[in-house]
DNA sequence: CTCCATCAGTTTGGGGCCTAATTATAAGGG
DNA sequence: CCCTTATAATTAGGCCCCAAACTGATGGAG
């Protein structure tokens, strides 16, 4: 497997109206941000606690009260289905408990239980001490140059 | 939303043993490949078509020959139980045949039909348009700093 | 006050991804 | 030749993700 992904010598021959360098950008991020994600799952796997739940704790942890599952949905930039689906298996783990809003009847406030508390520290200790890990292969200027340049394309994405 | 995502302030005294440069990398990473793959699939809507089930297409095409399952789960980096999925969508979409393998009855060849083969053609065509594209952002000696850190990191994460 | 647009959350249905277990076949050692 | 081990694919069960449909509740226009 090579590292980086290159495209085919003759690949703007094949797509005129392609770029060689952009295609080897995107697969390349699409790639990394991959094995990132696989890294932080097999981090959290004694937690028992998936990649998705941790954030979730992580918010519900930073705002110091209960919020509503909209509020985690726009943090996660991440459907509202999707986080009924996430706090449900949370609940099953006791990590996190569902309480109706006080006034609006619409409305649910998540709350983190104790265990939730622990769990949300613990989540992060873990993926952090993993990415200093596996991040050792850049100088502290290549981070930050790739930093940079993740941020720009973003702007571009977003 | 910030672009690029920064970690807070006192990152460095809640978390003694990590990094806050590797956890900002981590996170960008994370955060661009999930941008990068919403494009593509974005662009791939019109065609019906998956990502995952574009790049199937994209394996058999390049092999000119029919597979089996095993071989395009490594190309992937892919289970094969996965793969079973994937192809069992662009067969119901007719644009793969299983076939069984002339001498061993334990494997399965997969065909890609007529109609298989013009998609595969039209998913790479559709899918480095849009690369070029929203790629504009960065210059091509940026393109190819990022490509060459993003390598540097793959040999370490893989 | 009544209706209706809007909003919060869930449900439904469809992929993609995984691990573990299952089924069938192949191949090698005794 | 038989038995064990290895291999190919699938199935089962679970999580993550989405769009669209649905259910209540809210709140403003008339």
């Amino acid at each position: 497997m090579e590292m980086p992904i290159r495209v085919s010598r003759d690949f703007a021959a094949i797509y005129p109206d392609a770029s060689a360098s952009a295609t080897e950008c995107a697969m390349n991020l699409a790639r990394t941000g991959e094995l990132v994600l696989g890294r932080v799952a097999l981090a959290l796997q004694p937690l028992e606690v998936s990649p998705a739940g941790g954030l979730v704790l992580g918010i519900l942890k930073d705002a110091c009260r209960p919020c509503p599952p909209n509020y985690i949905s726009e943090r996660l930039i991440v459907s509202r289905a999707t986080v009924t689906g996430v706090l449900d298996t949370l609940v099953k783990r006791g990590l996190v408990r569902r309480e109706p809003h006080p006034t609006d009847r619409r409305m649910v406030l998540v709350h983190l239980t104790k265990a939730g508390s622990r769990m949300a520290d613990r989540v992060r200790r873990t993926v952090h001490r993993g990415e200093a890990d596996w991040m050792g292969s850049l100088s502290e200027p290549e981070r930050a140059r790739l930093t940079e340049l993740l941020g720009k394309l973003q702007r571009a994405l977003a």
